[in-house]
DNA sequence: TGGGTATTTGGCAAAATAGACAAATAGTTT
DNA sequence: AAACTATTTGTCTATTTTGCCAAATACCCA
């Protein structure tokens, strides 16, 4: 199979940057089952409110929220569901086995 | 369902850390098909050999890969093929579908 | 309009990351 | 042992990321 371009490589490793951090995969974790204000967030997160803020930035920016201003408050909505099918896998890699892992039996 | 704990979400946020990097990424496809040496990963991308070793201890730090010397070299093994089968979900984010994007098309 | 709530942005300091060069290490060959 | 190849590690610098506080912005309600 040919080799990704340097613009792929780069768009990919974006997209995990984003992913890289445990407070981002929180806010990921919260809105699995649905858009959230980002109070609502906040209350999740234990950090201030503007650093919240910065974290849905980056994951937005990155493609994998999007966000609609609804009166006083901001909701943000997970884009792409099939990130949490990818934890699997990364638990895999944290276990060492090497083989994906059946998310319905570790959590 | 469970929120994931503290440590839980700083072990899955290291691995996805670890693939925050177009190089690191190169690397992973390079071992897609099998191991490889360090002369061999250093003649794709483009870094100094310093540079590249340390993305591949990045890597194997993170669980992703792991390495065996052989008399001179050593050499690099890919320790989860299911990460490869991520980038579908990974593009999907890049191109703002939303939609896992089958593989097969895009290379 | 004025006050209140929700969110983002500016600015700064601390910490982490990346990359180069040179030096160190390990193994091989002569 | 000396020379050579392959890889890693020390050190330094530049850049990026993180996170807080304070200020700005946007919207709602009285």
């Amino acid at each position: 199979m040919p080799t990704p371009t340097p613009a792929l490589l780069e768009a990919r490793a974006e997209v995990f940057k984003a992913l890289g951090h445990p407070s981002r995969l929180a806010i990921i974790d919260a809105l699995a089952d649905g858009e959230r204000c980002v109070c609502d967030l906040n209350k999740i997160i234990d950090a201030d409110m503007s650093t919240v803020s910065r974290h849905l930035a980056v994951l937005r920016n990155a493609g994998i929220l999007s966000s609609e201003k609804r009166g006083n408050q901001v909701f943000y909505r997970l884009e792409c569901p099939c990130i949490t099918s990818f934890y699997g896998c990364v638990e895999s890699v944290i276990n060492g086995t090497g083989q994906p892992v059946d998310l319905d039996v570790i959590r």
